[in-house]
DNA sequence: GTTGTTTATGATTGCGCTATCACAGCCGCA
DNA sequence: TGCGGCTGTGATAGCGCAATCATAAACAAC
């Protein structure tokens, strides 16, 4: 009804006072202590629903209780793989009866390292943090201050806490095998934001691969925009060691290469294979699909989010861990494989 | 150093004592008050960095100030639209010094009225929010509360409060308005979610536009989930009126159709047009690429942040205001224009 | 030289909640 | 009959901060 009237919400006081009973009577009432009778507490819940009381969370929060709230600093929201971990850490901070903070740090150290301390200081119980910056010298102080963080995709390299990634060496390999398998010798590795552990891992995880294979020649191309990769390509294209096949080491590389190659008139899966690290839904949709290894993006957010709650909880007494997992390649059409679709029998 | 050890957090007292001023000095140096002398301030800060001291939020909001952070309430971060929108809303919160707090409600209407009291009891000063169900009998409470709020893409029709949303049906007519240009006549409407005030309005200007046009037989094709859209599809093309140019109303119903399209191996602006609401990055990478009408999502989630920004401040005294952002067509293949690509000159 | 205004500071109080202590019944068992 | 243990309840204090009021020095104005 009242729209305007300032109506201050009811306190505990005024709860106890309407149910004619004590301020302690009502927060045991409220947090389910034992030593309630159950005629006492009827009336302090029949007191609460008149007056749509509600507890006050920061008052809550000062006398030192957990704020059931954590932090979520991601580089980018709207970058798919981060939004559907958003999505999973959302969904399991919230099957916990957490609320989580979401700040984007625009792959910004300084911006980050200044959520991170806003969220500290808010207080959060606890900070899920994809570093934009493994070796940020403000993650050392962080990693001893009480509240606990739990690090995704990429771990501090320059202190110790506890982290949940992937296997990027071995997905690397992965997908190397299966170009290696297709016959190919010729793979050039290309990828943007090597500064990133992530991509150093895959990168390395091709090198593996490739050395394993007995095979000499890698080829590194590294793209610093969008752009890049035309000029890129017609350079490689034009070398004498032309690649008969690319593994893009993350997303952006994948698709600023589909762009460049289509531009180009070259075809996928046939002038050139083709496998990601990092694969998106909407790859089944490029002619021809694009095959890339596969990462478990919610499984991440879940995943390292019930482990923050677990050290919140204190139900976690060991030292850091380091969580890693698995990836998997999801085979379609770039690589080679399936192709021709629509001449063979089907 | 100490990694354990509780050490306690500097409070303002603390540091009152060690720059040997009263508590009052160290409030008003902190939050800017004018009268400081700036020798005090001086030492103030100098303790303060000693000390490592950060004001302590809770408290901070327990006197009644504001407690710098809004709400966001999506139905799904890791849909490319909302995390766009999510995105700008953070960028546009953070430059004015508020932090947010991010729920998804997985269009679950019950799931979102709890996230909103969560919110509005943390407490947060303001909230975004995105209706799963624009008349759930919970707006209407909400509305009345002290705590400002506004809508984003989807306003309430059971209440009134602030929304920001996009020209939906003037969106739709310009789709529509493009196919006929091409000399379609037979234009079908795909839509999915179709209980959603976007989509209906999208629907109703595909009508209007089709009747303006003078064109009476409009063909409607709601799609329950994916699976449908291959079932729905052939339907329509074994019809006597098939249609000729298909408009889909929303993002999923465009990438399931464009599935389905491809898994019956009919072209796409060959043998169908199509044009989409809702533009997505990776429709340039499709073939052909695909004609969508471009919703700013980006602006949707600025605007709708500073209009509650204002709100917040109280500098927007007003009553509530809905602002519809304009939407553009951005023409690419699967309408039937620019195809050919590589035959032509070029 | 008295009054008034501006500048600079501190003491106190209270925001809404929970921890702590205190206390009153009540049971059982010696 | 009494003592210790349980059960239920309330008074009080204090979390860390800022609003309010009080104060005092410095300067201006008359």
């Amino acid at each position: 009804m009242s729209h305007s009237s300032p109506n201050k919400r009811a306190t505990l006081q005024d709860v106890a006072r309407a149910a004619g009973v004590g301020p302690m009577t009502v927060s045991r009432t409220i947090n389910g202590h034992p030593y309630v009778a159950e005629e006492t507490a009827r009336k302090v819940q029949e007191a609460i629903r008149l007056l749509d009381y509600r507890p006050n969370h920061a008052a809550r929060m000062l006398t030192g209780k957990l704020s059931r709230s954590i932090g979520l600093i991601v580089p980018d929201i709207s970058d798919t793989f981060f939004s559907v971990v958003s999505h999973a850490v959302q969904e399991a901070a919230r099957e916990n009866g957490y609320l989580v903070w979401l700040a984007a740090s625009d792959e910004d150290s300084s911006i980050e390292a200044a959520q991170v301390e806003m969220m500290m200081h808010h207080p959060v119980d606890g900070i899920l943090l994809v570093p934009s910056d493994s070796r940020a010298k403000y993650l050392k102080a962080i990693a001893t201050a009480p509240t606990p963080i739990v690090t995704i995709d990429r771990p501090m390299e320059i202190a110790t806490s506890d982290s949940v990634g992937v296997e990027n060496r071995s997905g690397a390999r992965l997908a190397i095998d299966h170009l290696i398998g297709h016959g190919h010798r010729k793979i050039a590795c290309v990828a943007a934001n090597s500064h990133l552990l992530t991509i150093k891992e895959r990168i390395s995880g091709y090198r593996e691969a490739m050395q394993r294979a007995g095979m000499e020649g890698t080829q590194e191309f590294i793209l610093p925009g969008r752009s890049a990769a035309r000029r890129i390509l017609t350079e490689m294209f034009a070398s004498p060691n032309r690649p008969e096949a690319l593994f893009t080491a993350n997303n952006a590389s994948t698709i600023w290469v589909i762009e460049a190659l289509r531009e180009m008139n070259i075809r996928m899966g046939k002038d050139i294979a083709l496998v990601g690290f990092d694969d998106v839904d909407f790859f089944t949709l490029i002619t021809p699909s694009v095959t890339a290894v596969r990462q478990p993006a919610s499984e991440l957010g879940s995943v390292s989010t019930r482990l923050l709650l677990q050290r919140i909880k204190g139900e976690f007494k060991t030292s850091s861990v380091r969580t890693v997992l698995p990836v998997t390649l999801t085979v379609r059409e770039s690589c080679g494989c399936n192709l021709k679709r629509g001449n063979t029998g089907e």
